[in-house]
DNA sequence: AGAGCCATGTAAGAGGTTACATGATTAG
DNA sequence: CTAATCATGTAACCTCTTACATGGCTCT
């Protein structure tokens, strides 16, 4: 899902509309964004379609000579607002922080800098609820006494790796706060 | 793809075998399995089905009277060698600890607890060679002097939070092996 | 003349989600 | 009598991956 969001922000950049094969050198290679989301031009062309429906976008021809015409798509008022909304939202699971997360940071400091710390600020918080939450399941399981042993370690590990891992992403997000 | 080996893990439980109905049980609810896993039916019988068809699984039926017939199904030898060969295979990424590495430890724990440590230690390997590649990649890019300002601190964000993510993973697998 | 770039897609298939269909049996 | 349990699946619908189809243009 963080793809098609990726192209309104992509959009967002060029005011005066860019084509699939524009977009799709961002997806792949050297570029930034390629390092986080792969685009192949089969799916890339699908998620434009996908968006013209949705009225993110809107598509407007331009001939090209013997060439197949160029399809070129600008952000809509819509889509616009789509951005804006998507861009302020936090996501709410860790495992997202690694490419939904990413590809907001990314556009958020392109489209509207001004954003960054209250994105950042946003996720911060929703992280720590995580945490809190999986802090009292742990201490809920610990507790339990009608549970096999090894089932229970086993529970108790789960909860411990990932409050592991949101401990770190919340450690990375306050050292991005220096941005 | 962690869905089709731990059916496999579960029957290794039962030798006697099991059907569709028995191994639901296991991936909703309560029980530990189905905090990873999450399996519908629908899934499941669909996984069952193709388990057949490679031949890790072998079903026999058993009559029921006016209920549909139930559908046994067993581990054959070539099921117990897969699922072998797949419980000592440390994950190759990061982000497969949370799921796949985690059934693997399941399993490993009740099917053969010899092989825990071991698959411990395969696994901090594979994760450690991962950690030197991720910091290789961010000194090479923090040389960069081609590279807008902008984009080559993202990336070296980004890398620094698959470290991050890496480094808490490793940790949590240190404090495993005195389990 | 050949490699690679421009520019758009389709086709086939794997894999997953959600919801529903069927119908007897057992427990409260 | 009603709800949950037993037991199996199908159907419709997304999403993503991989590969290919088309064909002119530009550079060396």
């Amino acid at each position: 899902m963080p793809a098609e969001h990726a192209i309104l922000g992509l959009l967002a950049e060029s005011p005066s509309g860019a084509h699939g094969y524009d977009l799709a050198r961002n997806f792949s290679g050297e570029e930034p964004l390629g390092a986080i989301v792969r685009l192949e031009p089969g799916m890339l062309y699908h998620h434009l379609k996908k968006l013209d429906k949705s009225g993110w976008v809107a598509a407007t021809v331009e001939q090209q000579g013997l060439r197949p015409p160029k399809q070129v798509y600008r952000l809509t008022a819509d889509g616009e607002a789509e951005l804006q909304r998507w861009l302020t939202a936090p996501v709410e699971r860790t495992r997202e922080i690694r490419l939904e997360f990413l590809v907001k940071l990314f556009f958020a400091q392109r489209v509207n800098p001004a954003l960054v710390q209250q994105l950042i600020e946003h996720q911060r918080e929703t992280l720590q609820r995580n945490l809190a939450s999986l802090a009292e399941q742990r201490g809920a399981m610990a507790e339990k006494r009608d549970v096999a042993e090894a089932d229970r370690d086993f529970t108790l590990r789960v909860l411990e790796l990932r409050e592991s891992q949101t401990e770190s992403a919340l450690a990375w997000l306050d050292g991005l706060r220096t941005l």
